[in-house]
DNA sequence: CGTAAACTTGAGAAATTTCAACCTGCGTGG
DNA sequence: CCACGCAGGTTGAAATTTCTCAAGTTTACG
């Protein structure tokens, strides 16, 4: 109960898992490693050995492009895996840096193995991969289809129920550690327009965003705004875990 | 040798299969359903009990839009899978329609338990999910970064590969039947746009576009234009296997 | 306090949308 | 066999969104 470990919290919401399930991801998730912000963890063109864990933090994959600028196409937050297909890909077909200060956990194949052989765990990995997969169509479709001001709610609504699901979150607010650089990577948007996109959100009363942190006026508006359905997360109970304030 | 079975010319791309695999492969693939086109395989919200693929035509995933428009999120040809992975997340969160007249086969749960047994196959099938995924942060990338007129030409190389890998086209052409509309869909563009764009395309040589017939002139050039690498294919021997003209 | 990174602002240029009209090929029913 | 009808394609012009460039301003932090 009262659990705090991200991976364990994020997984209960793919699959049932046994209390000896929660014991061993409880030591694999021990002692991580201490990264700082902006570091790569994986690149392009590696085919890295062992499976990476983002356990504190903020990170994204990442592809650099020829003009110089980078393109992020998904943000991991704390439970999230890096890599967890790349055995059976052969190379990294885009890179991974960390966004804000981490704590990375290193998995040896042998362990991945292991763990794949207690049918919740694989289902539970299984589910993590897919739900991983929903997301990208759902960024997909949100870069397409909707006004920039929308595209800048929907990945604020999505984020909190993220950050939620790990107990990051409370029921409207969040740390907020991006830069407007980082998120006009994400939608493929100018820095000075997500400035002015941001603002609008503000003076519009949708949020309050500042001393780096995200506060949401009224959720369900904002989701209403933004056309956000919590579906594609495929979470069991949506936000229902949520960061109680002490 | 000589294979003609689109599923197994893909596979053949991930993992190394045997002559018995193959024969699976292919009893599982023979007497496919006809579909017209525009018929919807799979709604959002349901939870299908059987695997499907697509045997011949196009296909594509999508999602209906409040606004009534709907976002295309992947093309599907011949050889790959509609809902590999159904069965772990309860329900879809898409739905995929044809495009073109389809060649569905359905495929049991329980014969993909089967299947997945076989050690090359299951890592087949990873593989191709896998891809799945691959590509669409590759047309992530190609949404948020591009000019239209390249985010055209990407797509067009993209397909090319794709459909040269199941002998679908020829090393600098293949049957094209997406009307302007669908294209506008899957690029979050208007159709009028879409439009102008294509004949820009043409008039810059890039490319020959009647009669339902696409014809790169110089597929180099234009891979070069749309920035196109296809490592993200994740493919053995790039675009190794060409249709013969005969 | 000084410096660099992050954020903000303004104005003109470019890309894309909107709306509305008009072709064109082609299959079907008369 | 022809004419009608319609889906798909094309064009023009104005409105809107987004970008570019260039110059501040603020904030974090050593």
């Amino acid at each position: 109960m009262n659990e705090r470990n991200p991976l364990i919290m994020k997984l209960e919401q793919g699959a049932a898992l046994s209390d000896e399930d929660r014991q061993r991801l409880r030591a694999l998730t021990a002692g991580g490693k201490e990264v700082g912000a902006d570091v790569d963890i994986i690149l392009e063109g590696e085919a890295p050995n062992a499976v990476r864990l983002v356990m504190s933090g903020l990170a994204c994959r990442y592809k650099a492009l020829p003009n110089g600028r980078r393109s992020i196409m998904a943000y991991l937050v704390p439970g999230d895996f890096c890599d967890l297909h790349i055995a059976i890909l052969g190379e990294m077909d885009h890179s991974i840096s960390t966004l804000t200060p981490c704590t990375i956990v290193e998995i040896s194949t042998q362990t991945v193995l292991e763990l794949l052989q207690r049918p919740m765990l694989a289902r539970a990995l299984w589910w993590s991969t897919l739900v991983d997969e929903s997301i990208l169509r759902e960024w997909l479709v949100n870069m397409g289809q909707r006004a920039a001001s929308q595209q800048m709610a929907h990945l604020f609504c999505e984020l909190l129920i993220r950050l939620q699901t790990v107990g990051l979150a409370t029921e409207n607010s969040f740390p907020f550690l991006l830069t407007q650089a980082e998120l006009a990577d994400t939608l493929g948007l100018t820095p000075v327009h997500i400035n002015r996109v941001l603002q609008q959100l503000r003076e519009d009363g949708f949020i309050v965003l500042k001393n780096h942190y995200l506060l949401i006026k009224d959720v369900p508006n904002l989701m209403d705004y933004a056309q956000f359905t919590p579906n594609y997360l495929h979470r069991r109970n949506n936000g229902g875990v949520t960061l109680k304030i002490t």
